[in-house]
DNA sequence: TTGTGTTTTACGACCTCC
DNA sequence: GGAGGTCGTAAAACACAA
């Protein structure tokens, strides 16, 4: 299984297991507000995109984590199993490709929670169908590989993304206790909990440059398929970096963004 | 079907912080 | 020194046009 070829590498890489003690005084640098409204992360119908964030740069932080429980249920023991079986009775659909068309480009809002559910249930979604490639997938772990022997990257399951992007849309770093909570749920390791949300945030930068570059006149339209955001939605969305980015602070981003 | 571009996992190098 | 951050990159998985 390839999970736990790379679960036997975690542990051989943390020996004793003693980072993954929950009692560690959670150092929650972050301690941001829940994340919301950005790129296709629309999750509140009436998000407030307006103005600069009180304090800090997150007031535009959307709903707590409750409000995923929409998009499926919350992590549960059976998601290893599912994803082991390949078959998963609570497993929801969901690829970040679906969840994006979830949330229109410009929508500026969340569809209701039913639709969302419907849609996210619903295989009508031009990519294919998600129980299919996780069929894909398991049988990929049945190769043998290893990450070890040769190239060899596994394909989460939808359950295990929604919940990494559950994660991820309420805090952009995770906590010690979470990611161990969170690996936990979805049968992963803390070290992919931990690249993922790493591999995460530099997509959204990257994300977030392309509208920056678009926000630059030569851009031109800054349509796109993952809708317009407000100068302050992204100068907030670059900087949640606990060490910043490039020594540059919110507001200065935020001020080259409004000067265009 | 195939070629090509994009996205997704995973890693190494390097840096900062405690 | 260890953990975790970014950045750059490799390669598998995937989407899609020709």
């Amino acid at each position: 299984m390839h999970v736990n070829s790379l679960l036997d590498k975690e542990n051989s890489m943390y020996p004793g297991s003693a980072r993954a003690n929950n009692n560690l005084p959670v150092q929650n640098f972050v301690s941001t507000p829940p994340y919301s409204d950005y790129m296709g992360y629309h999750h509140v119908p009436t998000l407030d995109t307006h103005g600069q964030p009180a304090g800090a740069w997150g007031s535009h932080y959307g709903p707590q984590r409750e409000d995923w429980n929409a998009y499926g249920p919350g992590p549960s023991s059976t998601v290893a199993a599912a994803q082991i079986n390949g078959s998963s009775p609570g497993q929801v659909s969901y690829s970040s490709a679906d969840y994006s068309s979830l949330h229109p480009a410009g929508s500026g809002g969340l569809p209701p929670v039913d639709t969302i559910n419907a849609q996210q249930i619903s295989p009508s979604s031009q990519r294919h169908s998600s129980y299919e490639w996780m069929r894909k997938t398991v049988q990929a772990n049945t190769t043998g590989k290893t990450r070890t022997k040769e190239k060899y990257r596994v394909v989460y399951t939808d359950h295990q993304r929604l919940e990494l992007e559950k994660e991820f849309h309420c805090n952009r770093y995770i906590t010690i206790r979470r990611k161990s909570e969170l690996a936990a749920n979805l049968g992963l390791s803390e070290r992919q909990v931990k690249i993922w949300f790493q591999n995460r945030r530099a997509k959204e930068r990257k994300i977030i440059k392309k509208k920056i570059s678009q926000f630059d006149g030569s851009g031109g339209s800054a349509q796109s398929d993952t809708g317009s955001l407000s100068p302050n939605e992204i100068s907030s969305s670059l900087f949640q970096s606990p060490h910043g980015i490039n020594g540059l602070q919110p507001n200065d981003i935020h001020q080259v963004i409004v000067s265009e």
